[in-house]
DNA sequence: AAGTGGTCTAGACCACTGC
DNA sequence: CAGTGGTCTAGACCACTTA
């Protein structure tokens, strides 16, 4: 069964206006309009390859330019040997200021409990070492061209999918032989730790950007096409000097990064 | 010329690990090392579609899968008719909550002056209008379901480029017949005519994600491939209720986000 | 006028998925 | 095993940029 043979074959989705539009660019324009439309829900299969050659009368090539700008625009996902699908996503809100309130970290929560809802969150691929630090870290920890730092990084885990690679970076000075250099940090994290060091922080600064992911990035997050990520710098100040410096990287698909603040 | 014969002739680039790799890959992965490098150094032209044919003996559909591998991670822009080059960008640092201290809009100066530096900076495509919300908007302002809103859109061009779209609605009740409805809302802009009327804010939350743009907003806003949007909605809050939400679709890779804030 | 990227065709083989 | 997307070839014509 399937398509069988139907020539005079009522396309998918009827061509429009092909007035200099390029015809790819005409079928992505049809496939997005119906999924907007919600024609194609999310988490659906999309006419495949085939289908718009068939239905359509175009070439192999062109039927995939068409789909390669759905699939680069991050709305649809395509799985080898099955076919294209409607991308389907659950932002989390993360709380950019709220959760690294005093009461959130001193009181033993996670930093990301809020974010997650009742989802299961787990972090791997933990690693923690001393090294020299990399030039542009030197420069925001405003360190000694000798000074060392502890390195701890770590990806988040939610529901089974990456969502956040993480590199923190403090200066060994301040945490060398401590709890900190240990996998696990124990309740409240690095920052209560820090307050139990006297270098509590006080003051925060998070630089966000965001940008189309490395082949290697990608892997490690489980990106597919289309999906930009986000740089997270975050510098922690005590009362007199920069205590961390944790440089992350998102799936931009998975977050809702979320600011609050008075005037 | 052109091409001859050069059968052996010497790659641009040696070819490098082809186990199991893909060619275009592997070409995408020479050239994105040698940028790295600073081999090609931002605005320099890339090798390219008949270099790459040449170089490493591939067809041209290759050769241009390689490329578009890097003009997808935005690492390079492709120019009709002249090459591929090196991206080079200048991002803007945008300051989220001192630009909405209160002393920044009270004193007269543009919330984007600090983001600016010396730099030219324009606003044009404005529009005002009244209308009826969209429901998205109507939920986040609380608003009755006849209520209307005042609709202020905008363009910001930097140093010729633009760089950020802006939609921001105002609850009717509240700005109908004042400055609000002009195209130029005078010294202090949006928030300094709000505390004149009474609804001064006192705070704000901003909502950034970040995808990749649509093709008429990368048109709107002179987006190459390659190049994610960042979304930015912003709700301001009197006393009492919700006086404003803004809109925002930044251009990704002319802005860095940052936020400061205390524990 | 030469070179460039943009689009398009008509084939081909492969690895993977699903039944 | 049939269908799918992933890769690749070898041509072609076009509009555009640069000189």
């Amino acid at each position: 069964m399937l398509v069988g043979h139907e020539r005079t074959g009522p396309a998918t989705h009827m061509p429009s206006t092909p007035g200099g539009e390029r015809k790819y660019q005409a079928i992505a324009r049809d496939l997005r309009a119906a999924i907007h439309r919600g024609e194609y829900a999310p988490g659906m299969r999309l006419p495949g390859e085939n289908d718009l050659m068939r239905g359509y009368d175009v070439a192999r090539m062109t039927a995939r330019q068409a789909l390669a700008v759905l699939i680069n625009e991050g709305l649809a996902v395509p799985r080898k040997g099955a076919g294209v699908y409607v991308r389907d996503f659950l932002p989390i809100i993360r709380e950019g200021i709220a959760q690294l309130s005093t009461f959130t970290w001193v009181s033993g929560r996670s930093i990301w409990s809020a974010d997650t809802g009742s989802r299961d969150l787990r972090v791997d691929q933990v690693e923690v070492h001393q090294d020299d630090p990399p030039d542009r870290i030197r420069v925001l920890l405003e360190l000694e061209p000798d000074a060392r730092v502890v390195v701890r990084s770590r990806r988040v885990v939610l529901a089974g999918k990456p969502v956040l690679l993480s590199t923190s970076y403090l200066p060994a000075a301040i945490v060398a032989g401590s709890r900190i250099e240990q996998d696990d940090t124990g309740a409240g994290g690095t920052y209560a730790l820090l307050a139990e060091l006297g270098h509590g922080p006080e003051r925060f600064r998070e630089d966000l950007r965001s940008r189309m992911p490395e082949p290697d990035e990608a892997e490690r997050l489980g990106i597919p096409a289309g999906t930009p990520v986000v740089d997270i710098i975050r510098s922690a100040y005590s009362a007199t000097k920069v205590v961390e410096v944790n440089e992350m990287t998102a799936d931009a698909s998975a977050y809702i990064f979320r600011y609050d603040f008075g005037a």
